[in-house]
RNA sequence: GUGAGCGUAGCUCAAUGGUAGAGCAUUGGACUGUGGAUCCAAGGGUUGGGGGUUCAAAUCCCCUCGCUCACCCCA
């Protein structure tokens, strides 16, 4: 028989008891966040018709998984969670509460090149609220990513933002190009710099003159700076109000600015838009959004604005796990294991049940090996205590070995039940 | 889509044109009440695949597939 390819597809991959551990640490503490500040999780479903999803990605509707499914009808994997709610909130307007305040966490699929920090299946976590144009919204959203990264132990990051409608003010002033092409040269200057712009900006048709303006306006540093450039612009207005919501709200000064460099990629962003960058290590963004307040009313045919952000967790998890982010106190996957030998196997069934339902989380070692197997087992496994149930359970007395330090001492089940309970379950009294 | 680097056992890697090996992991034993152990033994390979050069190829050349990184774009 020919050798199977042991090998996940290109781009995907399978998760370890250990790697599963911190992520879903991640997602925990993001869930927290999410419904502290009233917001709900919903699901849609993986796979869209087709028609839900083109038309709404720009040049990106490439990199889609596209199929037809038994009887022919063509669809696709989504290919990230916000046309998807564009579309649930057109389908459910009814039934919702407005503005619609969701979170979602669920896996998104892009036919890309994968690279470092980068998948073609991945999950992405999404913050929107839906059904309001007040930029209250989008300040919440940029609370929101701050609480989030802090929450989750990032002490350094830049939320950039800026405004689409400043890009298409500047576009008009200019007179000639193409906006997107502008948009795309204006946003790679981190990594191309002033010069590296007026070059792309050439080759992309701009006249020397227009390649000055645009540079010139990437060098405003402040809002005032914009403000007395771009005159009493709408973009402008905009911003500087959002920007008195995110003082208000109290995040610091150095974990937000304004940078007329931030463009985004994506076809359907209309206002405020947001970015997350971390200079350590280097991997582009690790939050993107902004205002899009199009894009559910080409479903639903009415107007329904809408903003929010996308996080990318791989990409988080990613610079956690480069800089040791993770808690050390991340849960074992049982306090205790009981271990046992060939005739005390019902009392140690017993236990386990006394334990669990204690509250307890027990691990019965479900082999049929010698003490030195299992006490192996709790060690690879990261299990802190060994409950060990041999003769001594005839006098109601187990063996409680503690793994760190090597101690060991025989106590009766109800001071166990107690004793662990005190060391781990601090609710406990 | 473009470019570069790399493909040897399940994993990490040796073997510089001359007999394909080690560690870890797995299985059995020493060993039926005390932990990531030690010792012994075993299994495991068309050296990614195909072609070429050579007395001789894991090693050199060509093609192909795959992986990684970077670019484009993006989370």
């Amino acid at each position: 028989m020919a050798k199977k390819d042991l090998r996940t597809y290109r781009g995907m991959r399978d998760f370890l008891p250990g790697q599963m551990r911190r992520r879903d640490y991640v997602f925990s503490v993001l869930r927290e966040v999410f419904e502290a500040h009233g917001f709900e999780k919903i699901e849609t479903p993986a796979i869209e018709l087709w028609e839900v999803l083109s038309g709404k990605y720009g040049e990106e509707e490439k990199l889609i998984y596209r199929f037809k499914d038994r009887k022919g009808r063509e669809v696709g994997l989504r290919y990230d969670l916000t046309v998807p709610l564009a579309r649930f909130v057109a389908q459910h307007r009814s039934e919702l509460v407005f503005p619609f305040k969701r979170y979602q966490m669920e896996r998104v699929w892009r036919a890309d090149r994968p690279q470092k920090g980068r998948f073609r299946e991945f999950y992405q976590c999404d913050v929107d609220i839906v059904g309001t144009s007040s930029l209250l919204a989008d300040a919440e959203i940029v609370f929101i990513i701050y609480h989030a990264l802090r929450r989750l132990g990032f002490e350094k990051f830049l939320i950039r933002i800026n405004n689409r409608k400043l890009i298409a003010a500047l576009h008009r002033r200019l007179g000639e190009g193409d906006e997107f092409s502008l948009a795309r040269a204006m946003d790679k200057f981190d990594k191309i710099g002033a010069q590296g712009v007026r070059e792309e900006l050439l080759s992309r048709g701009f006249s020397p003159r227009a390649a000055e303006l645009v540079l010139k306006s990437m060098g405003l540093s402040s809002l005032e700076q914009a403000r007395s450039f771009f005159g009493d612009e709408e973009g402008v207005k905009e911003l500087e109000e959002l920007f008195s919501y995110i003082r208000a709200m109290g995040i610091p000064g150095d974990f937000y600015s304004y940078d007329p460099t931030l463009a985004r990629g994506l076809d359907y962003y209309t206002g405020p838009i947001f970015e997350t960058v971390v200079e350590e290590p280097k991997i582009g963004s690790i939050t993107g959004g902004g205002r899009y307040d199009g894009l559910i009313g080409s479903f639903a045919g009415m107007d329904i604005p809408a903003t929010g952000t996308s996080l990318g967790v791989e990409r988080i998890i990613a610079v956690m796990e480069e800089l040791d982010m993770f808690p050390s106190e991340i849960p074992p996957p049982a306090h205790v294991l009981i271990a046992h030998f060939p005739d005390t196997k019902e009392e140690a069934l017993k236990l386990a049940s006394r334990l669990l339902a204690s509250g307890i989380r027990v691990d019965v070692y479900s082999g049929d090996k010698g003490l030195r197997a299992q006490l192996g087992y709790a060690a690879d496994k990261g299990i802190p205590l060994v409950a060990i149930v041999g003769e001594e359970i005839k006098k109601g007395e187990v063996s409680l070995k503690d793994l760190k330090s090597g101690n060991q001492q025989r106590m009766g089940v109800d001071s166990l039940e107690k004793y662990i309970k005190g060391l781990y379950y601090s609710d406990f009294k």
